[in-house]
RNA sequence: GGCCCCAUCGACUAGCGGUUAGGUCACCACCCUUUCAAGGUGGCGGCACGGGUUCGAAUCCCGUUGGGGUCACCA
Protein backbone atom coordinates (compact mmCIF):
# COMPACT_ATOMS: atom_id res chain seq x y z
CA UNK A 1 0.00 0.00 0.00
CA UNK A 2 2.35 2.50 0.74
CA UNK A 3 4.19 3.86 -2.75
CA UNK A 4 0.93 3.21 -4.50
CA UNK A 5 -1.19 6.30 -6.60
CA UNK A 6 -3.95 7.32 -4.27
CA UNK A 7 -7.29 5.97 -6.05
CA UNK A 8 -10.23 7.60 -4.77
CA UNK A 9 -14.47 7.06 -6.41
CA UNK A 10 -17.78 8.83 -6.22
CA UNK A 11 -19.69 6.04 -6.68
CA UNK A 12 -23.89 7.23 -7.10
CA UNK A 13 -26.73 5.38 -8.00
CA UNK A 14 -28.48 6.66 -10.67
CA UNK A 15 -31.66 7.37 -9.38
CA UNK A 16 -32.20 10.93 -10.25
CA UNK A 17 -30.03 14.59 -9.72
CA UNK A 18 -27.45 15.06 -7.81
CA UNK A 19 -27.46 15.73 -4.09
CA UNK A 20 -25.60 18.75 -2.83
CA UNK A 21 -23.88 16.25 -0.41
CA UNK A 22 -23.46 14.28 -3.29
CA UNK A 23 -21.80 16.63 -4.55
CA UNK A 24 -19.36 17.57 -1.28
CA UNK A 25 -18.43 13.69 -1.37
CA UNK A 26 -17.49 13.86 -4.59
CA UNK A 27 -15.47 17.04 -4.42
CA UNK A 28 -13.69 15.81 -1.47
CA UNK A 29 -12.56 12.82 -3.40
CA UNK A 30 -11.89 14.83 -6.14
CA UNK A 31 -9.60 17.21 -4.18
CA UNK A 32 -7.68 14.39 -2.36
CA UNK A 33 -6.93 12.12 -5.38
CA UNK A 34 -5.48 15.43 -7.22
CA UNK A 35 -3.57 16.75 -3.90
CA UNK A 36 -2.01 13.35 -3.95
CA UNK A 37 -1.10 13.05 -7.30
CA UNK A 38 -3.50 10.30 -7.91
CA UNK A 39 -6.72 9.53 -9.78
CA UNK A 40 -10.41 10.24 -9.27
CA UNK A 41 -13.05 7.63 -10.63
CA UNK A 42 -16.81 8.04 -11.21
CA UNK A 43 -18.20 4.35 -10.85
CA UNK A 44 -22.13 3.99 -11.16
CA UNK A 45 -24.14 1.51 -8.62
CA UNK A 46 -26.93 0.38 -10.49
CA UNK A 47 -27.48 -3.16 -8.88
CA UNK A 48 -31.31 -1.80 -7.98
CA UNK A 49 -32.90 -2.12 -11.61
CA UNK A 50 -36.23 -1.11 -10.09
CA UNK A 51 -35.01 2.67 -9.01
CA UNK A 52 -32.98 2.98 -11.81
CA UNK A 53 -33.60 6.43 -13.62
CA UNK A 54 -33.31 7.16 -17.39
CA UNK A 55 -30.43 9.55 -17.89
CA UNK A 56 -29.68 10.06 -14.16
CA UNK A 57 -26.00 8.60 -15.27
CA UNK A 58 -25.51 11.23 -18.08
CA UNK A 59 -27.08 14.17 -15.87
CA UNK A 60 -24.71 12.93 -12.96
CA UNK A 61 -21.69 12.86 -14.50
CA UNK A 62 -22.40 16.71 -16.75
CA UNK A 63 -23.40 18.10 -13.27
CA UNK A 64 -20.18 16.81 -11.51
CA UNK A 65 -17.95 18.19 -14.78
CA UNK A 66 -19.94 21.79 -14.47
CA UNK A 67 -18.51 21.75 -11.10
CA UNK A 68 -15.14 21.56 -12.65
CA UNK A 69 -15.04 18.12 -10.88
CA UNK A 70 -13.92 15.87 -14.25
CA UNK A 71 -13.05 11.84 -13.62
CA UNK A 72 -10.04 10.23 -15.04
CA UNK A 73 -12.12 6.87 -15.41
CA UNK A 74 -15.92 6.23 -15.55
CA UNK A 75 -18.09 4.96 -17.28
CA UNK A 76 -18.07 7.56 -20.26
CA UNK A 77 -14.68 8.45 -20.25
CA UNK A 78 -13.24 4.82 -19.96
CA UNK A 79 -10.00 3.42 -18.24
CA UNK A 80 -8.38 0.32 -17.31
CA UNK A 81 -10.54 -1.12 -14.56
CA UNK A 82 -14.03 -0.95 -16.17
CA UNK A 83 -16.44 -1.69 -16.60
CA UNK A 84 -17.37 1.24 -14.36
CA UNK A 85 -21.02 0.14 -13.81
CA UNK A 86 -21.92 -1.95 -12.05
CA UNK A 87 -24.74 -3.65 -13.89
CA UNK A 88 -21.91 -4.85 -16.05
CA UNK A 89 -20.40 -6.43 -13.68
CA UNK A 90 -22.76 -9.41 -12.88
CA UNK A 91 -20.02 -12.34 -13.82
CA UNK A 92 -17.90 -10.77 -11.16
CA UNK A 93 -19.96 -10.35 -8.57
CA UNK A 94 -21.11 -13.92 -9.26
CA UNK A 95 -17.55 -15.87 -8.99
CA UNK A 96 -16.56 -13.91 -5.46
CA UNK A 97 -20.02 -15.26 -4.06
CA UNK A 98 -19.80 -19.03 -5.37
CA UNK A 99 -15.45 -18.21 -3.63
CA UNK A 100 -17.59 -16.99 -0.32
CA UNK A 101 -20.41 -19.84 -0.77
CA UNK A 102 -17.11 -22.86 -1.25
CA UNK A 103 -15.39 -21.21 1.84
CA UNK A 104 -18.85 -21.70 3.80
CA UNK A 105 -18.56 -17.61 4.44
CA UNK A 106 -21.97 -17.59 2.81
CA UNK A 107 -24.66 -19.49 2.32
CA UNK A 108 -28.06 -19.99 0.23
CA UNK A 109 -31.52 -18.55 2.18
CA UNK A 110 -34.76 -19.26 0.84
CA UNK A 111 -36.95 -17.17 3.04
CA UNK A 112 -40.06 -15.00 1.26
CA UNK A 113 -39.94 -11.25 2.16
CA UNK A 114 -43.37 -12.13 3.78
CA UNK A 115 -41.76 -14.73 5.69
CA UNK A 116 -38.99 -12.65 6.92
CA UNK A 117 -41.37 -9.52 7.69
CA UNK A 118 -43.63 -11.59 10.14
CA UNK A 119 -40.67 -13.07 11.71
CA UNK A 120 -39.95 -9.28 12.31
CA UNK A 121 -43.08 -8.76 13.32
CA UNK A 122 -42.78 -11.57 16.02
CA UNK A 123 -39.38 -10.40 17.37
CA UNK A 124 -40.45 -6.60 17.87
CA UNK A 125 -43.23 -7.92 19.29
CA UNK A 126 -41.48 -10.14 22.14
CA UNK A 127 -39.35 -6.62 22.49
CA UNK A 128 -36.48 -8.16 20.83
CA UNK A 129 -33.80 -6.57 18.20
CA UNK A 130 -35.61 -7.41 15.19
CA UNK A 131 -32.97 -9.94 13.24
CA UNK A 132 -32.58 -12.80 10.62
CA UNK A 133 -33.35 -15.66 12.48
CA UNK A 134 -31.13 -17.95 10.74
CA UNK A 135 -33.49 -20.40 9.25
CA UNK A 136 -31.30 -21.56 6.18
CA UNK A 137 -27.84 -21.47 7.63
CA UNK A 138 -26.58 -24.85 7.12
CA UNK A 139 -25.91 -27.62 9.59
CA UNK A 140 -22.54 -27.70 8.29
CA UNK A 141 -21.95 -23.99 8.86
CA UNK A 142 -23.13 -24.20 12.85
CA UNK A 143 -27.11 -23.66 12.04
CA UNK A 144 -29.83 -26.09 11.51
CA UNK A 145 -31.02 -26.61 7.83
CA UNK A 146 -30.05 -30.16 6.53
CA UNK A 147 -28.25 -30.03 3.58
CA UNK A 148 -30.93 -32.31 2.40
CA UNK A 149 -33.55 -29.17 2.22
CA UNK A 150 -31.11 -26.98 0.56
CA UNK A 151 -31.22 -29.33 -2.24
CA UNK A 152 -34.55 -30.25 -2.68
CA UNK A 153 -35.39 -26.30 -2.89
CA UNK A 154 -32.55 -25.49 -5.28
CA UNK A 155 -34.18 -28.58 -7.30
CA UNK A 156 -37.37 -26.96 -7.41
CA UNK A 157 -36.35 -24.07 -8.43
CA UNK A 158 -37.28 -21.43 -5.79
CA UNK A 159 -36.11 -18.19 -5.50
CA UNK A 160 -33.35 -17.33 -3.01
CA UNK A 161 -31.04 -14.85 -1.92
CA UNK A 162 -27.33 -15.49 -0.91
CA UNK A 163 -26.67 -14.20 3.01
CA UNK A 164 -22.85 -13.47 4.36
CA UNK A 165 -22.63 -15.77 7.75
CA UNK A 166 -21.84 -13.30 9.97
CA UNK A 167 -19.48 -15.08 12.77
CA UNK A 168 -20.43 -14.76 16.72
CA UNK A 169 -18.91 -12.27 18.77
CA UNK A 170 -16.07 -11.28 17.12
CA UNK A 171 -14.54 -7.60 17.86
CA UNK A 172 -14.32 -5.77 14.01
CA UNK A 173 -11.65 -2.87 14.39
CA UNK A 174 -10.93 0.25 12.18
CA UNK A 175 -9.23 3.75 12.32
CA UNK A 176 -11.33 6.23 10.37
CA UNK A 177 -9.15 8.97 8.81
CA UNK A 178 -11.77 11.41 10.52
CA UNK A 179 -13.13 9.75 13.01
CA UNK A 180 -10.12 7.63 14.42
CA UNK A 181 -10.55 4.00 16.14
CA UNK A 182 -14.41 2.43 15.73
CA UNK A 183 -15.09 -0.76 16.85
CA UNK A 184 -18.39 -2.76 16.08
CA UNK A 185 -19.43 -6.26 17.99
CA UNK A 186 -20.62 -8.78 15.24
CA UNK A 187 -23.24 -9.95 17.42
CA UNK A 188 -24.92 -6.72 16.44
CA UNK A 189 -25.38 -7.15 13.43
CA UNK A 190 -27.01 -9.27 10.93
CA UNK A 191 -26.66 -11.80 8.23
CA UNK A 192 -26.12 -9.71 5.24
CA UNK A 193 -27.60 -10.27 2.01
CA UNK A 194 -25.28 -10.47 -0.36
CA UNK A 195 -27.11 -11.19 -3.67
CA UNK A 196 -30.28 -10.87 -4.34
CA UNK A 197 -32.84 -13.18 -5.73
CA UNK A 198 -32.94 -11.42 -8.88
CA UNK A 199 -29.59 -12.31 -9.59
CA UNK A 200 -28.20 -8.50 -8.34
CA UNK A 201 -25.85 -7.86 -5.82
CA UNK A 202 -26.22 -5.65 -2.94
CA UNK A 203 -24.74 -2.70 -2.42
CA UNK A 204 -22.60 -3.87 0.14
CA UNK A 205 -21.13 -6.80 -1.39
CA UNK A 206 -20.82 -4.71 -5.49
CA UNK A 207 -18.76 -2.17 -3.68
CA UNK A 208 -16.63 -3.97 -1.67
CA UNK A 209 -15.59 -5.73 -4.49
CA UNK A 210 -15.46 -3.42 -6.56
CA UNK A 211 -13.52 -1.16 -4.73
CA UNK A 212 -10.97 -3.90 -4.00
CA UNK A 213 -10.54 -4.42 -7.90
CA UNK A 214 -10.96 -1.16 -8.81
CA UNK A 215 -7.66 -0.82 -6.75
CA UNK A 216 -9.21 2.30 -4.18
CA UNK A 217 -6.56 3.34 -1.83
CA UNK A 218 -8.82 5.80 0.10
CA UNK A 219 -13.06 5.24 0.38
CA UNK A 220 -14.21 8.93 1.41
CA UNK A 221 -18.19 8.91 1.71
CA UNK A 222 -20.79 10.03 3.83
CA UNK A 223 -21.67 8.53 7.84
CA UNK A 224 -24.72 6.88 6.92
CA UNK A 225 -22.36 4.19 5.54
CA UNK A 226 -20.35 4.02 9.20
CA UNK A 227 -22.53 1.72 10.49
CA UNK A 228 -22.41 -0.82 7.89
CA UNK A 229 -18.41 -0.75 8.01
CA UNK A 230 -18.38 -4.39 9.83
CA UNK A 231 -20.07 -6.17 6.61
CA UNK A 232 -17.55 -4.45 4.49
CA UNK A 233 -14.76 -4.98 6.38
CA UNK A 234 -15.87 -8.82 7.13
CA UNK A 235 -15.84 -9.50 3.72
CA UNK A 236 -12.51 -8.26 2.89
CA UNK A 237 -11.51 -10.54 5.24
CA UNK A 238 -13.38 -13.65 3.84
CA UNK A 239 -11.51 -12.81 0.96
CA UNK A 240 -7.90 -12.04 2.58
CA UNK A 241 -7.65 -8.48 1.22
CA UNK A 242 -6.14 -5.87 2.46
CA UNK A 243 -9.03 -3.28 3.31
CA UNK A 244 -8.21 0.44 1.68
CA UNK A 245 -8.28 3.19 3.90
CA UNK A 246 -11.59 5.12 5.22
CA UNK A 247 -12.81 8.59 5.65
CA UNK A 248 -16.48 9.09 6.63
CA UNK A 249 -17.29 12.66 6.42
CA UNK A 250 -20.20 14.32 8.63
CA UNK A 251 -23.57 14.47 6.83
CA UNK A 252 -24.95 18.15 5.29
CA UNK A 253 -28.17 19.38 7.32
CA UNK A 254 -31.19 21.00 7.52
CA UNK A 255 -31.94 23.62 9.29
CA UNK A 256 -33.04 21.32 11.50
CA UNK A 257 -30.25 19.58 11.86
CA UNK A 258 -31.55 16.36 10.31
CA UNK A 259 -30.03 14.86 7.53
CA UNK A 260 -30.36 16.95 4.39
CA UNK A 261 -33.69 16.67 2.35
CA UNK A 262 -35.80 17.67 0.09
CA UNK A 263 -39.05 19.59 1.18
CA UNK A 264 -37.16 21.69 3.36
CA UNK A 265 -35.35 23.33 0.78
CA UNK A 266 -33.07 23.05 -2.98
CA UNK A 267 -31.49 20.07 -2.42
CA UNK A 268 -30.43 19.48 -6.12
CA UNK A 269 -27.16 20.48 -7.60
CA UNK A 270 -29.24 21.13 -10.58
CA UNK A 271 -31.58 23.78 -8.32
CA UNK A 272 -29.44 25.72 -7.52
CA UNK A 273 -27.91 25.80 -11.16
CA UNK A 274 -31.00 26.94 -12.06
CA UNK A 275 -31.37 29.95 -9.77
CA UNK A 276 -28.17 31.17 -11.32
CA UNK A 277 -25.42 30.37 -8.67
CA UNK A 278 -21.82 29.13 -9.89
CA UNK A 279 -19.75 26.53 -9.75
CA UNK A 280 -17.15 28.67 -8.04
CA UNK A 281 -18.95 29.81 -5.63
CA UNK A 282 -20.93 26.36 -5.37
CA UNK A 283 -18.00 24.35 -4.76
CA UNK A 284 -16.49 27.05 -3.06
CA UNK A 285 -19.46 26.93 -0.08
CA UNK A 286 -19.71 23.08 -0.02
CA UNK A 287 -15.93 22.85 0.26
CA UNK A 288 -15.94 24.34 3.43
CA UNK A 289 -19.04 23.27 4.47
CA UNK A 290 -16.92 20.22 7.09
CA UNK A 291 -13.58 21.56 5.94
CA UNK A 292 -11.22 24.04 6.57
CA UNK A 293 -7.81 24.64 6.36
CA UNK A 294 -7.25 26.04 9.76
CA UNK A 295 -3.77 27.36 11.04
CA UNK A 296 -5.35 30.69 11.80
CA UNK A 297 -6.67 31.29 8.04
CA UNK A 298 -8.60 33.86 7.47
CA UNK A 299 -9.61 33.18 3.77
CA UNK A 300 -12.66 32.06 2.79
CA UNK A 301 -12.76 32.63 -1.15
CA UNK A 302 -10.76 29.61 -2.84
CA UNK A 303 -10.69 28.59 -6.17
CA UNK A 304 -10.39 25.10 -7.07
CA UNK A 305 -6.95 24.77 -7.68
CA UNK A 306 -6.15 26.36 -4.11
CA UNK A 307 -8.51 23.74 -2.66
CA UNK A 308 -6.47 20.99 -4.21
CA UNK A 309 -3.23 22.66 -2.87
CA UNK A 310 -4.58 23.21 0.11
CA UNK A 311 -7.12 19.75 1.16
CA UNK A 312 -6.39 17.44 3.74
CA UNK A 313 -8.47 14.83 5.01
CA UNK A 314 -7.36 15.55 8.61
CA UNK A 315 -8.55 18.52 8.46
CA UNK A 316 -12.28 17.29 7.95
CA UNK A 317 -14.67 18.09 10.91
CA UNK A 318 -16.74 15.40 12.81
CA UNK A 319 -19.89 17.23 13.12
CA UNK A 320 -22.51 17.90 10.65
CA UNK A 321 -23.03 20.64 8.88
CA UNK A 322 -26.24 22.77 8.28
CA UNK A 323 -26.43 24.13 4.32
CA UNK A 324 -26.92 27.40 4.97
CA UNK A 325 -27.50 29.78 1.62
CA UNK A 326 -27.00 33.06 3.13
CA UNK A 327 -23.38 32.49 2.64
CA UNK A 328 -23.34 30.94 -0.37
CA UNK A 329 -25.12 34.02 -1.54
CA UNK A 330 -22.54 36.25 -0.23
CA UNK A 331 -19.84 33.74 -2.22
CA UNK A 332 -21.90 34.01 -5.57
CA UNK A 333 -21.45 38.07 -4.88
CA UNK A 334 -17.94 37.66 -4.59
CA UNK A 335 -17.41 36.05 -7.52
CA UNK A 336 -19.09 38.51 -9.57
CA UNK A 337 -16.69 41.04 -7.88
CA UNK A 338 -14.22 39.61 -9.01
CA UNK A 339 -14.75 38.10 -12.77
CA UNK A 340 -13.38 39.34 -15.24
CA UNK A 341 -15.99 41.79 -17.23
CA UNK A 342 -15.06 39.57 -20.17
CA UNK A 343 -16.35 36.56 -19.19
CA UNK A 344 -19.80 38.01 -17.41
CA UNK A 345 -20.53 39.40 -20.82
CA UNK A 346 -20.52 36.17 -22.40
CA UNK A 347 -22.66 34.59 -19.61
CA UNK A 348 -25.14 37.24 -19.67
CA UNK A 349 -25.26 37.19 -23.86
CA UNK A 350 -27.97 34.42 -23.82
CA UNK A 351 -30.27 35.67 -20.92
CA UNK A 352 -30.00 39.30 -22.31
CA UNK A 353 -31.44 37.76 -26.77
CA UNK A 354 -34.17 35.75 -24.79
CA UNK A 355 -35.21 38.74 -23.32
CA UNK A 356 -35.03 40.95 -26.47
CA UNK A 357 -37.15 38.57 -28.30
CA UNK A 358 -39.57 38.43 -25.28
CA UNK A 359 -39.89 42.67 -24.81
CA UNK A 360 -38.48 44.48 -27.93
CA UNK A 361 -36.32 47.34 -27.03
CA UNK A 362 -36.43 51.38 -28.34
CA UNK A 363 -32.77 51.07 -28.06
CA UNK A 364 -30.23 50.44 -30.84
CA UNK A 365 -29.16 46.75 -31.16
CA UNK A 366 -26.18 46.56 -32.28
CA UNK A 367 -25.23 49.41 -29.40
CA UNK A 368 -26.89 47.66 -26.24
CA UNK A 369 -25.46 44.04 -27.77
CA UNK A 370 -21.72 45.28 -28.03
CA UNK A 371 -19.12 44.13 -25.97
CA UNK A 372 -18.16 47.86 -25.35
CA UNK A 373 -22.02 48.36 -24.26
CA UNK A 374 -22.35 45.17 -21.98
CA UNK A 375 -18.78 45.92 -20.44
CA UNK A 376 -19.95 48.79 -19.20
CA UNK A 377 -23.29 47.71 -17.69
CA UNK A 378 -21.12 45.04 -15.92
CA UNK A 379 -18.64 47.36 -14.46
CA UNK A 380 -21.57 49.76 -13.35
CA UNK A 381 -23.80 46.63 -12.20
CA UNK A 382 -20.99 43.80 -10.49
CA UNK A 383 -21.32 45.69 -6.88
CA UNK A 384 -25.05 45.61 -6.86
CA UNK A 385 -26.16 41.88 -8.20
CA UNK A 386 -26.32 38.75 -6.58
CA UNK A 387 -26.29 37.06 -9.83
CA UNK A 388 -25.36 36.60 -13.45
CA UNK A 389 -28.88 36.90 -14.85
CA UNK A 390 -29.45 39.85 -12.81
CA UNK A 391 -27.14 42.03 -14.77
CA UNK A 392 -30.62 41.66 -17.03
CA UNK A 393 -32.99 41.60 -15.07
CA UNK A 394 -32.44 43.36 -12.33
CA UNK A 395 -30.67 46.39 -13.68
CA UNK A 396 -33.22 45.80 -17.34
CA UNK A 397 -33.48 50.08 -17.77
CA UNK A 398 -29.90 49.47 -20.00
CA UNK A 399 -31.55 47.60 -22.16
CA UNK A 400 -35.44 48.35 -22.18
CA UNK A 401 -37.31 51.60 -21.59
CA UNK A 402 -38.80 51.70 -17.80
CA UNK A 403 -42.62 50.25 -17.89
CA UNK A 404 -43.20 51.86 -14.57
CA UNK A 405 -41.77 54.05 -11.97
CA UNK A 406 -41.02 53.19 -8.54
CA UNK A 407 -44.00 54.65 -6.44
CA UNK A 408 -42.15 54.82 -3.24
CA UNK A 409 -39.37 56.70 -4.85
CA UNK A 410 -41.76 58.91 -6.60
CA UNK A 411 -44.09 60.14 -3.57
CA UNK A 412 -40.91 60.96 -1.84
CA UNK A 413 -39.30 63.03 -4.61
CA UNK A 414 -41.93 64.58 -6.48
CA UNK A 415 -42.86 67.89 -6.04
CA UNK A 416 -45.24 70.66 -8.07
CA UNK A 417 -42.40 71.89 -9.63
CA UNK A 418 -40.00 69.02 -10.59
CA UNK A 419 -41.58 68.31 -14.06
CA UNK A 420 -40.94 72.24 -15.11
CA UNK A 421 -37.61 71.48 -13.77
CA UNK A 422 -36.80 68.85 -15.75
CA UNK A 423 -37.83 70.08 -18.88
CA UNK A 424 -36.16 73.18 -18.51
CA UNK A 425 -33.05 70.96 -17.41
CA UNK A 426 -33.52 68.96 -20.46
CA UNK A 427 -32.02 71.64 -23.39
CA UNK A 428 -28.57 71.77 -21.00
CA UNK A 429 -28.28 67.97 -21.39
CA UNK A 430 -29.18 68.24 -25.23
CA UNK A 431 -26.35 70.49 -25.71
CA UNK A 432 -23.82 68.28 -24.42
CA UNK A 433 -20.95 67.53 -27.03
CA UNK A 434 -19.69 65.11 -25.09
CA UNK A 435 -22.37 62.82 -23.10
CA UNK A 436 -19.71 61.66 -20.38
CA UNK A 437 -20.26 61.18 -16.88
CA UNK A 438 -18.35 64.70 -15.93
CA UNK A 439 -19.87 66.70 -18.74
CA UNK A 440 -23.25 65.97 -17.73
CA UNK A 441 -22.31 66.19 -13.58
CA UNK A 442 -20.96 69.97 -14.22
CA UNK A 443 -23.91 70.35 -16.32
CA UNK A 444 -26.64 69.65 -13.55
CA UNK A 445 -24.51 71.57 -11.12
CA UNK A 446 -23.88 74.45 -13.04
CA UNK A 447 -28.17 74.40 -13.55
CA UNK A 448 -28.73 73.90 -10.33
CA UNK A 449 -26.39 76.19 -8.69
CA UNK A 450 -27.88 79.61 -9.71
CA UNK A 451 -31.33 78.36 -8.61
CA UNK A 452 -30.30 77.74 -4.92
CA UNK A 453 -31.33 74.17 -5.60
CA UNK A 454 -29.50 71.23 -4.77
CA UNK A 455 -28.69 68.82 -6.88
CA UNK A 456 -30.60 65.86 -4.93
CA UNK A 457 -33.33 67.41 -6.59
CA UNK A 458 -32.61 67.02 -10.13
CA UNK A 459 -30.60 63.94 -9.68
CA UNK A 460 -33.00 61.83 -7.94
CA UNK A 461 -36.05 62.70 -10.35
CA UNK A 462 -33.90 61.80 -13.48
CA UNK A 463 -32.99 58.55 -12.01
CA UNK A 464 -36.07 57.25 -11.75
CA UNK A 465 -37.06 58.85 -14.94
CA UNK A 466 -34.67 57.02 -16.61
CA UNK A 467 -34.63 53.94 -14.85
CA UNK A 468 -37.85 53.51 -13.16
CA UNK A 469 -36.15 52.73 -9.93
CA UNK A 470 -35.04 55.05 -6.89
CA UNK A 471 -31.80 52.80 -6.02
CA UNK A 472 -29.20 52.27 -9.00
CA UNK A 473 -25.57 52.77 -10.30
CA UNK A 474 -23.61 56.18 -10.09
CA UNK A 475 -26.41 58.25 -11.67
CA UNK A 476 -23.61 60.31 -13.86
CA UNK A 477 -22.37 56.83 -15.24
CA UNK A 478 -25.69 55.67 -15.66
CA UNK A 479 -26.75 58.13 -17.94
CA UNK A 480 -23.42 58.25 -19.91
CA UNK A 481 -24.22 54.68 -20.77
CA UNK A 482 -27.81 55.00 -21.69
CA UNK A 483 -26.17 57.93 -24.11
CA UNK A 484 -27.85 61.13 -24.94
CA UNK A 485 -30.61 59.73 -26.74
CA UNK A 486 -32.15 57.10 -24.58
CA UNK A 487 -31.53 59.85 -21.97
CA UNK A 488 -33.50 62.42 -23.21
CA UNK A 489 -36.65 60.34 -25.05
CA UNK A 490 -37.13 58.37 -21.35
CA UNK A 491 -37.16 61.75 -19.29
CA UNK A 492 -39.50 63.41 -22.10
CA UNK A 493 -41.58 60.74 -21.97
CA UNK A 494 -41.76 60.60 -17.95
CA UNK A 495 -42.64 64.08 -17.72
CA UNK A 496 -45.86 63.30 -19.88
CA UNK A 497 -46.60 60.61 -18.03
CA UNK A 498 -45.90 61.63 -14.34
CA UNK A 499 -48.69 63.66 -12.84
CA UNK A 500 -47.31 65.40 -9.69
CA UNK A 501 -48.25 63.51 -6.73
CA UNK A 502 -50.74 65.66 -4.34
C1' G B 1 -35.25 0.59 21.33
C1' G B 2 -29.96 -1.84 19.99
C1' C B 3 -25.47 -0.31 17.70
C1' C B 4 -22.46 3.73 15.91
C1' C B 5 -21.20 8.92 15.33
C1' C B 6 -21.32 13.93 17.05
C1' A B 7 -21.49 18.57 20.50
C1' U B 8 -17.53 26.44 20.55
C1' C B 9 -21.80 32.69 18.80
C1' G B 10 -28.41 32.07 14.96
C1' A B 11 -25.13 29.58 10.66
C1' C B 12 -19.95 27.93 8.92
C1' U B 13 -15.79 27.53 11.92
C1' A B 14 -10.39 28.67 14.47
C1' G B 15 -8.75 26.65 19.00
C1' C B 16 -5.17 20.68 19.70
C1' G B 17 -3.71 22.60 28.92
C1' G B 18 -2.40 29.01 30.31
C1' U B 19 -6.11 33.33 24.53
C1' U B 20 -9.55 39.80 26.86
C1' A B 21 -12.24 32.43 23.23
C1' G B 22 -10.37 34.60 16.94
C1' G B 23 -12.53 34.93 11.78
C1' U B 24 -16.58 34.71 8.02
C1' C B 25 -22.06 34.95 6.89
C1' A B 26 -26.49 37.00 8.88
C1' C B 27 -28.27 40.98 12.07
C1' C B 28 -27.73 46.17 14.30
C1' A B 29 -25.24 51.07 14.49
C1' C B 30 -22.03 54.60 12.51
C1' C B 31 -18.80 56.46 8.48
C1' C B 32 -18.42 57.13 3.13
C1' U B 33 -22.33 58.64 -0.37
C1' U B 34 -27.28 61.66 -5.17
C1' U B 35 -29.80 56.46 -4.32
C1' C B 36 -28.77 51.28 -3.91
C1' A B 37 -24.80 48.44 -3.40
C1' A B 38 -19.68 47.85 -2.40
C1' G B 39 -16.16 49.33 1.24
C1' G B 40 -14.55 50.93 6.30
C1' U B 41 -15.31 51.05 11.74
C1' G B 42 -17.81 49.23 15.80
C1' G B 43 -21.62 46.26 18.20
C1' C B 44 -24.77 41.96 19.36
C1' G B 45 -23.73 36.88 20.15
C1' G B 46 -20.81 30.97 21.96
C1' C B 47 -17.50 26.74 24.86
C1' A B 48 -24.89 21.91 26.53
C1' C B 49 -24.60 20.09 31.77
C1' G B 50 -22.21 17.40 35.92
C1' G B 51 -18.12 15.08 37.81
C1' G B 52 -13.06 14.14 37.75
C1' U B 53 -7.32 14.76 36.08
C1' U B 54 -4.27 19.21 36.69
C1' C B 55 -1.20 24.72 39.77
C1' G B 56 -4.49 25.68 35.51
C1' A B 57 -9.33 23.22 31.36
C1' A B 58 -13.33 25.04 25.40
C1' U B 59 -9.14 21.76 25.04
C1' C B 60 -7.73 15.26 28.49
C1' C B 61 -11.05 11.17 31.03
C1' C B 62 -15.99 9.49 32.76
C1' G B 63 -21.09 10.26 32.99
C1' U B 64 -25.70 12.96 31.80
C1' U B 65 -28.42 15.52 28.30
C1' G B 66 -29.22 16.75 23.43
C1' G B 67 -28.80 15.94 18.16
C1' G B 68 -27.83 12.74 14.06
C1' G B 69 -27.04 8.16 11.37
C1' U B 70 -28.19 3.08 10.89
C1' C B 71 -30.75 -1.32 11.82
C1' A B 72 -34.14 -3.78 3.70
C1' C B 73 -33.69 -8.91 -1.43
C1' C B 74 -32.38 0.72 -1.32
C1' A B 75 -28.10 2.82 -2.12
Amino acid sequence: MAGQRVRTRFAPSPTGYLHVGGLRTALYNYLFAKKMNGDFIIRIEDTDQSRKVEGAQRNLITTLEWAGIIPDESPEHGGNCGPYVQSERLHIYAGYCQQLLEDRNAYYCFSTPEELEENRQLQLKQGLQPKYNRKWLPEEMGGSMPSSEVRKKMETGSPYVIRMKVPDYVSVWFEDIIRGPIEFDSSTIDDQVLMKSDGFPTYHFASVIDDHLMEFTHIIRGEEWLSSMPKHLLLYEFFGWEPPKFAHLPLLLNPDRSKLSKRQGDVAVEDYIRKGYSSDAIVNFVALLGWNEGEGSEKEVYSMQELIDRFSLERVGKAGAIFNVDKLNWLEKQYIKERPAEKLVQSIRPTLHTELEKRGTMMPLERITSDEYLTSVVELMRERVGFEHEFVTFSSYFFFEPESYEEEGLKKRWNADTNDLLREFLPYLESLEVFSSENIETCLKEFVAPKGLKAAAIIHPLRLLTSGFSFGPSLYHMLEVLGKETVIRRVLHGIEKITVPA
